[in-house]
DNA sequence: ATGTCACAGTCCCTGTGA
């Protein structure tokens, strides 16, 4: 079983990109982020002419989330059934797995009140996580906007006092781990910065400026199960690339 | 740190968010 996970930054405009990676990679599960559509754009059409069935979770203009897989897809959850509006998670059960697309608030600065709501973002997360059935495989992938360590940042004195290496992110990452789940890619590289994202501005991919921030959580077994993880990182070159790559998981399942 | 991109509004530019 092989899933993914991806920010697509706009599928309206990446649309054509993200069918022509799915062709060549044919994940049995995609989970994406920042549609950045409503129901009425997303292409449901174009997923199940490839073989997809699709959820969506969208919002319009900013955020949305989505699961397509080719092995089924039921149970879909929308939100954590709160009050927030924004669309930034969305569950399904695919082949026996229950996967989750997130897409975890930006922060933007420490003294913002963004960035409280990050946290608060990722406490329910980790609620919602800790009440799982125990049973049940689970893969929690997204967009978590956090580097878990200073091997995951290009240049930690860059991000002093900033977002997505901050102390207490990262403490938010680790509650999350402690319900049972594993950082894939990094339980598979120890060593490897494996990033995922690289900002468009000042030749930052070709300068391998990156952030590993793009995350697939799994159950302990099914890190056992697990027979590979990597960025393609070949998905953020050429023409009108998103600014991450696509993470994958292989399970032997 | 800032060499970009995508969006909406009201347009071929500006503000916002990332």
């Amino acid at each position: 079983m092989i899933v993914a996970t991806w920010n697509v930054n706009s599928l309206t405009a990446r649309g054509a990109r993200v069918q022509t990676w799915i062709e060549e990679h044919q994940p049995d599960v995609l989970l994406i982020q920042e549609t950045k559509q409503n129901d009425a754009k997303f292409p449901f059409a174009d997923f199940a002419s490839l073989g997809y069935e699709s959820a969506h979770y969208g919002q319009g203009q900013w955020n949305g989330v989505a699961i397509i897989s080719k092995v089924g897809l039921s149970d879909v959850r929308r939100g954590f059934g709160d009050d927030d509006e924004e669309a930034r998670v969305i569950a399904a059960t695919c082949a026996g797995v229950r996967v989750y697309s997130c897409y975890v608030p930006n922060g933007r600065s420490l003294d913002n009140p963004h960035y409280v709501y990050k946290l608060e973002w990722l406490a329910k997360l980790r609620d919602v996580l800790a009440e799982r059935d125990p049973e049940v495989h689970v893969i929690v992938g997204g967009d978590f906007n956090v580097a878990p360590t200073d091997l995951d940042c290009y240049d930690p004195s860059v991000f002093e006092g900033a977002t997505h290496v901050s102390e207490p992110e990262r403490a938010a990452l680790r509650a999350i781990e402690a319900t049972g789940l594993v950082d894939l890619t990094r339980a598979m590289h120890p060593d490897e910065p494996c990033y995922s994202w690289w900002d468009y501005r000042n030749g930052s991919f070709r300068r391998a400026w990156g952030l590993r921030i793009d995350l697939l959580f799994v159950d302990e077994d099914l890190r056992e199960k697990a027979l590979a993880s990597y960025v393609d990182r070949e998905a953020r070159k050429g023409e009108k690339p998103s600014d991450h790559a696509p993470v994958v998981g292989e399970f032997a399942l």
